[in-house]
RNA sequence: GGGGUGGUAGUUCAGCUGGUUUAGAACGCCUGCCUGUCACGCAGGAGGUCGCGAGUUCGAGUCUCGUCCAUCCCGCCA
């Protein structure tokens, strides 16, 4: 039998002293080449390690001449031991070197756009993603995909345990223009109608339960066209899950173990469980926000009752009608620069609160826009209230409950970074602080539509004691949802689901008012389905992108997907999206795209 | 849709309030030398439509406007 191509006997990564004297056949890229003239050194990489070759120049100084780096050699030689100063100890097969007889060049590499070293990390993202095949060659990025492969195989092994079974969606489905924007896909078999891709498999897998699957899972690839993040790719990658006969107290368990399970297999990291759980309304009371950072402090705390009959107006009227007044301390920070108090300002402002007012606390002298507005008993109202010491400064926001709370948050995260910057704060990437966020409001009021809207999406199962209320005070209902949060990050979601059709009909028609006739067009079969036999059910959804990218450290999931796109969409490597043909257009029925 | 930041050699950057050399540096690349390097070293060399287009000016990498691209954020993401 004759070979096509002569196989490796050991990976790059491989030898040791051991192997002293071996006959070995070694393929990879080439790192580095250190040409001394009478001697050429050559460090061989593959996926899983460096060897060091040692070329004879007499012998091969042709193919010597021809290397360039990046290229494909196969080095046919002997392993010998390094002499004893040359022993490189940052190199796990540093005590050993092979001395080359012969070298196969598979494939010479042409100068490389930007270097594959330490420097590549400053490298623009646009001249690396145009060659990402080369940017992947990178260690960095080599153990980032393995880590993502280690990862998705803890979490089959993991479900697989739990009973749940693996079952592959569609992709291609209705159009659902209740949620984020579609990519939509014309059909050619019926002209005139379009696919959607997936934003998420949520109805199938709902489908799923009424099949009597009873625990399902698969790693969803999702769809939306929706603006760019560095969190967010057009299309990205859920580890969506769902089972019957179970309600949030299994759920919660079940996600503590799979986090542990990742955590221990992929980082040998103990990840303490259970996770706390807190209430949508306390998150947004301490921290601003519906995933809060917990790494840190600077909670925030209400002082409306101080103000509700204050001499200032601004603080008073907002109490009077129903608003909050939220402070937020900070302790030593009363030597804040005009330059970070207007960065403060701007976040502020860009989140649509008229201004920040502040107080500086020191040496007993309180320094502020609004001090001349406070009486004695305010002040020490505050003081007390908030523990207050020299050098305390204090951030006020005076608003509607939630908008008071989301600009303090906002503000809350903006002056962690400048402490950060000022070296009076870390905050850890490692430091895992991982929280259940539960009872959200099932419905959120949307003033553009002047109706209810569901919170996370209609199929969440009310909170079984709130049900009467979605007749009286619909705001009031919490949502069997809970949502898993980690570092500030909302990592995924999921809920209880409704499976009476009567409430589900109930929830589309009355509360969030969708009417009959689209209600039957795009969930009746759904409805049909909950009338034959639905099992109570429920799941969840996580970010896998965004798990992959906490696990390595990055803060972009674009770091952790082999190829994503840019800001814009697009595919720089293969230049897409792109035009296509007129005469593939006409299949579909299409004369030509609208260009603006 | 809105706001911020950036775009100068293959790469990363410097280039001040508009004018002194032919727009620089480092790395990379090319040529030569070098037998123990591992970010090898030494000597020499090539390499630029200053994103693109207008405008102001005697004169624009530098100022103004427009535009494109990248990125971060707001809106949006049931």
């Amino acid at each position: 039998m004759v070979r096509e191509l002569n196989k490796r006997t050991h990976h790059c990564g491989a030898l040791r002293k051991s192997d002293q004297g071996q006959s070995v056949l070694l393929i990879g890229w080439i790192q580095h080449i250190r040409d001394h003239g009478g001697l050429c050194f050559i460090d061989l990489r593959d996926r899983e390690g460096i060897t060091q070759l040692v070329l004879n120049p007499q012998q091969l100084s042709s193919v010597i001449d021809q290397l360039k780096p990046e290229s494909v050699i196969e080095a046919h030689g002997t392993v010998a031991l390094r002499p004893q100063d040359t022993v490189n100890e940052n190199l796990p097969t540093g005590e050993i070197e092979v001395n080359v007889s012969e070298v196969i060049i598979h494939n010479i590499c042409q100068t490389l756009p930007f270097p594959l070293d330490e420097k590549a990390q400053n490298v623009s993202e646009d001249t690396r993603l145009t060659y990402r095949y080369l940017d992947l060659r990178r260690s960095v990025n080599q153990k980032r995909l393995r880590l993502r492969h280690r990862a998705s195989h803890v979490i089959r092994n993991y479900l697989d345990q739990n009973g749940f079974l693996e079952v592959e969606l569609p992709v291609l489905f209705k159009s659902t223009p209740e949620g984020a924007r579609e990519f939509l896909v014309p059909s050619r078999l019926n002209l005139g109608q379009c696919y959607a891709l997936t934003q998420s498999p949520q109805q199938y897998k709902q489908m799923l339960m009424v099949a009597g699957i009873e625990r399902y899972f698969s790693f969803a690839k999702c769809f939306r066209d929706e603006d760019l993040r560095a969190d967010r790719q057009p299309e990205f990658t859920q580890i969506d899950l769902e089972a019957s006969f179970i309600d949030r107290e299994d759920m919660y368990p079940l996600m503590e173990g799979l986090i542990h399970s990742l955590w221990k297999n992929c980082l040998d990291v103990d990840i303490p469980i259970p996770f706390p759980r807190l209430s949508f309304q306390e998150v947004m009371n301490r921290y601003g926000s519906d995933k809060p950072d917990r790494r840190f402090g600077l909670e925030i705390q209400d002082v409306s009752e101080l103000f509700k009959n204050s001499n200032f107006n601004v603080f008073a009227k907002t109490v009077q009608n129903g608003g909050v007044i939220k402070a937020l301390k900070v302790e030593n920070f009363a030597d804040m620069t005009a330059g970070e108090l207007k960065e403060l300002e701007e976040s502020a402002k860009q989140m649509g609160a008229k201004g920040l007012a502040f107080i500086k606390v020191t040496q007993q002298e309180w320094k502020s826009p609004i001090v001349k507005f406070l009486s004695d008993d305010e002040k020490q109202g505050l003081t007390q209230t908030l523990q207050l010491h020299d050098n305390d400064c204090v951030f006020f926001m005076a608003d509607k409950w939630e908008q008071a709370c989301t600009v303090l948050g906002k503000i809350r995260l903006e002056i962690s970074k400048i402490l950060v910057k000022r070296g009076s704060l870390s905050i850890s990437d490692t430091d895992y602080q991982f929280l259940w966020v539960v009872d959200f409001p099932l419905l959120t009021y949307d003033p553009e539509q002047a109706k209810f809207v569901a919170t996370h999406h209609p199929f969440t199962a009310p909170v079984k004691e709130d049900i009467p209320l979605l007749k009286t005070d619909p705001y009031k209902v919490r949502g069997q949802h809970y949502d898993l949060v980690l570092n500030g990050i909302e990592l995924g979601g999921g809920s209880i689901r409704i499976h009476n059709p009567e409430l589900q009909r109930f929830i589309f028609e009355e509360i969030i008012k969708i009417p009959a006739d689209k209600v039957q067009d795009r969930f009746g079969y759904m409805l049909r389905a909950f009338s034959f036999g639905a099992p109570p059910h429920g799941g969840i959804a996580l970010g896998f992108d965004r798990l992959v990218a906490l696990m390595s450290g990055t803060h972009s999931i674009r770091d952790v997907i082999a190829f994503p796109k840019t800001q814009k969409g697009q595919d720089l490597m293969s230049s897409s999206p792109s035009t296509v043909d007129a005469q593939q257009l006409r299949t579909l029925g299409l004369k030509a795209l609208p260009t603006t």
